[in-house]
DNA sequence: CGTGGAGTTGAATACGATCAACACCGGTGG
DNA sequence: CCACCGGTGTTGATCGTATTCAACTCCACG
């Protein structure tokens, strides 16, 4: 039941199973730090699934504060899933905090999104998506119940690679605080 | 497409095609208002649909604070939908606020859980999780960048009958603040 | 009637945000 | 090679929002 897993990230060609499922409407990209893949506003917007690198999703508010949604590092799917299912407009920022090599599900699919899902692929496409509202439950509890400590101790459990391959600030952002509150959060936790 | 929802509110009976899908594992109840449906740490936890009434999903903090997860009015499903899947325990409370009708999906289905769903239940299912995305990514947004005033504003206008009908108390939980807090919030904007 | 839960109010407190200043690199161009 | 620069992270002072704790009212329900 992995394998289509094992195969979106090893194989050297997209694999077929996809190919048929989705035709000319998938295909392999490598993009560079710093690129911007999707805006807030895009119709019909692709999802991404990451080979290698590292991707991230996020808004901006009303004063131009960043606030990052997810990190996507190799093995996982990013995007706005509503807006992809139900043609609405995206809601999100999504670029490149590393150069990465991504497979990206472009415009086209929309019409007819749930019929054009094969049945081999659909406990593929399950399985994501459950894993992701698992890990939304999560970061839901957490917003709501934990402190900025308690927060942040928790994702370095959970994501102790991500912690070191991305700017402080964008932590603080996922966490939902500023730079300086992590900042001296860390320092607390030296201290003792 | 939305004929499968339709079908689960309003039959008599279980839909057909629901009961050729999971066997005995399906079974419609009636619950009283208070009644506890499910605990954290119950293996192959169910899931439920509810056809009239509210149930509500929670925690428990280490202080015995109470953080509501989601409430489910008629038309909606709840439960651990990770833990469904992926054979592990429950994280959540799941109880009546009102006397209920609802859909049980119990143990059982958990060790041929994707290959269980068959063709025709697919999209139904893919659809209910991807509104389901969608409403925990409007929530972690707001947790992350918005204040409580504006949480409760965004409350207000998305779940206008649901606050009619619950205590004050658990839309503060569901908020992510205290009942202080949001009665504080309600005497500034009659004020104004 | 009373009794307990829900909601309100106020005072004191705590946590994180904001603002400002500064140290510390890692380029980039002179 | 060095001077400069912008971005990142740190630190401190101050402010604001929400929490905590306590007292009180108001019902709904026994």
């Amino acid at each position: 039941m992995e394998s289509i897993f094992e195969t979106l990230l090893t194989s050297e060609e997209i694999p077929e199973e996809l190919k048929e499922r989705m035709g000319e409407h998938v295909r392999i990209q490598h993009v560079k730090k710093g690129d911007l893949l999707q805006s807030p506003g895009a119709l019909n917007p692709g999802g991404f699934f990451v080979r290698k690198g590292l991707l991230r999703c996020y808004v901006l508010d009303e004063k131009g504060k960043e606030h990052i949604y997810m990190f996507a590092p190799a093995g996982w799917a990013i995007g706005d899933v509503e807006a992809q299912a139900f043609e609405k407009p995206s809601s999100f920022y999504v670029d490149a905090l590393e150069d990465s090599e991504i497979i990206v599900a472009i415009e086209g699919m929309h019409n007819n999104y749930f019929e054009s899902l094969s049945n081999e692929a659909f406990p593929g496409e399950m399985m994501r998506l459950m894993r992701r509202v698992g890990v939304l439950q999560r970061r839901v509890i957490m917003l709501m119940s934990a402190t900025a400590k308690k927060r942040y101790d928790a994702f370095l459990k959970t994501y102790p690679d991500i912690v070191q391959r991305v700017p402080q600030k964008m932590i603080a952002s996922y966490l939902g605080i500023t730079p300086e509150a992590l900042s001296k959060i860390r320092k607390e936790m030296v201290s003792k």
